[in-house]
Order: structure tokens, then C-alpha cells, then sequence
DNA sequence: ATGGTCGGCAACCGA
């Protein structure tokens, strides 16, 4: 049962505008079908549509803002639905979907969730640090809501920064990291709790295993990143159960860290069968 | 144990 590849890239871009020479780089290294960006810090009506037009990505969904958090999703394959979701009473922009369907040419519609979930400050302690209730609140919602929970033989791709490295071998130190915000117990179960719910299969630890280390983002405020190496996996693909066994390849694009001006987060990249 | 660096946007906030 093969049909068409369909490959998906999720990347933290930290401004799309700054770094859209990095993108295009990318792009035309890797061609995913459709690429998730975060935190792109850029009102729709700024976004480099036309860029992204001529690499060959005519199909957009934006939900941005100005200077903080964005979402967007660039495609090369024609979509029939979008939808965005505000969490907690918000009006941040850390969500949007896709759905490929008919204009696509698929029988089985595929939906791709995109989501840039918060920081969560740098206490993780939720009486004195509003951010860190937040970004829990954030996940209890993605849970709770039943819109990241995929029926029965529904076809849907999870991605995005969840800001959250939940197994052991997800960070460079499981013990360094136990009270650093991304890598406390509370957030970790948090994560696994909606991975539990929606029974969402992580493409990566599928793949690759612990105890192998994984990592997705290295600190801007390390003097040598590459030499420290001290990662975390923070970006996720997650696909349904519908989807399990078509995924083949997943690559983590590590160099695009050393590539000038970079993010402090890569690509991540996976390849399936629809 | 602490402070370290980014980007947006024009003083700090968020990461």
C-alpha cells in the first residue's frame, strides 16, 4: 500500500524576515512539500510571500503578530481548509492547521498541525512565575480541547516547537536539566499526557530510540555550541495512528545551527507515505 | 554557582 511521498519540515526560524536566505537555502536543499515555521515574529501583512512563491511554495497559511511568536505554514501542494486556535484566553499566535484534501487530490484527508507552544519563563514555579502556569495551562487545553485527539482512522500530522524535551535522553543532562524550564517532570508529563491522549506516535523516538540523544535547539548563550553540544530536543513531529508504519526517513538538519545568523533551532524533517 | 546571546523594536520583553 504506497501511495504519494509527503515530507514535512518543522523549524523554529526565530524572524522569518531576518533569516529568509536561510530558508531558501533550505528549501532548495531539501524540498519538503510543506514547511512549519515558528516564532517568525512578522505581521501577515510583512510576511515574504513572494520568496516563498518563486522557491516554489505558492500555498500559505499566517497567523502572525507583531514582534513576538508567529506561526506559518508554506506549501508546496494546494490546501481546502485552514483553522487557527487561541489558547487560554489569549490572543497569541502559536497555532494553525492545514487540511489537504481534494485540491490535493487525497481521498483521505491529512490535517498538519502547527504549534509554537510557550517558553514558559525561566522559573518552574507556577506561583511566582506567570509564564511557566501559562505554558502548562497551554498543554492541559492542547489535551483537554479533543482537537488534537484524531478519531479512528483520521490522518493527522502534530508539529512544532513544543518547548518541552521529555524523555531522559532529550537533553544533554537529564540530572543538570530536572529543575531547568523544557525538562521538569511536571511539563514532560504534560507533553506525554497529550501524546497519550491522542495516541500520537513521536516519529523521532520511533525511529531513534533511547538511549540515543537527540537534540533539536543549542543555546545561543554558549561560546561554542558545537563543541558543548549541550542540546535539547524541543521540535517535534508527531504523527496519528493512522499514520503508523508510513513514515520512513526523519533527519534533524544539525547544520543549518552553524550556518551564519542562524536560529538557535534547526529543521526537522520527515518523510511518509500517504 | 553564575552569567552567558539573540531579535524586535526602540525600553525592555520574551526566549
Amino acid at each position: 500500500m504506497r501511495g504519494m511521498p509527503f515530507t514535512v519540515t518543522t523549524w523554529n526560524i526565530n524572524s522569518v524576515r531576518l533569516r529568509i536566505d536561510l530558508v531558501a537555502k533550505f528549501l532548495k536543499a531539501t524540498r519538503p512539500d510543506v514547511l512549519c515555521l515558528q516564532e517568525t515574529k512578522c505581521p501577515d501583512d510583512a510576511f515574504p510571500l513572494k520568496r516563498f512563491k518563486r522557491l516554489g511554495y505558492e500555498h500559505v497559511a499566517l497567523n502572525g503578530q507583531k514582534g513576538y511568536h508567529g506561526v506559518a505554514v508554506v506549501s508546496r501542494i494546494p490546501f481546502d481548509k485552514i483553522n487557527k486556535r487561541s489558547f487560554c484566553g489569549k490572543t497569541d499566535s502559536r497555532h494553525i492547521a492545514v487540511t489537504f484534501g481534494e485540491q490535493a487530490k487525497l481521498k483521505d484527508p491529512l490535517t498538519v498541525h502547527n504549534f509554537y507552544v510557550p517558553a514558559g519563563g525561566d522559573e518552574p514555579d507556577v506561583t511566582i512565575n506567570p509564564k511557566f502556569e501559562h505554558k502548562l495551562s497551554f498543554l492541559d487545553e492542547m489535551r483537554d480541547c479533543g482537537d488534537y485527539t484524531p478519531k479512528k482512522n483520521e490522518r493527522a500530522v502534530l508539529v512544532g516547537d513544543l518547548n518541552v524535551a521529555p524523555l531522559e535522553h532529550d537533553v544533554w543532562s537529564h540530572k543538570a536539566l530536572l529543575k531547568i524550564v523544557s525538562h521538569t517532570p511536571i511539563e514532560c508529563e504534560k507533553l506525554t499526557a497529550i501524546q497519550k491522549t491522542g495516541k500520537w506516535i513521536d516519529v523521532a523516538r520511533a525511529l531513534i530510540p533511547e538511549p540515543e540523544k537527540i537534540y533539536t535547539w543549542w543555546s545561543y548563550r554558549a561560546p561554542d555550541w558545537a563543541a558543548a553540544n549541550k542540546g535539547r530536543r524541543l521540535d517535534h513531529i508527531w504523527v496519528s495512528e493512522a499514520l503508523g508504519g508510513r513514515f520512513s526517513k526523519f533527519k534533524i538538519t544539525r547544520d543549518a545551527r552553524g550556518w551564519e545568523r542562524p536560529s538557535d533551532h534547526v529543521p526537522v524533517t520527515t518523510t511518509m507515505e500517504l
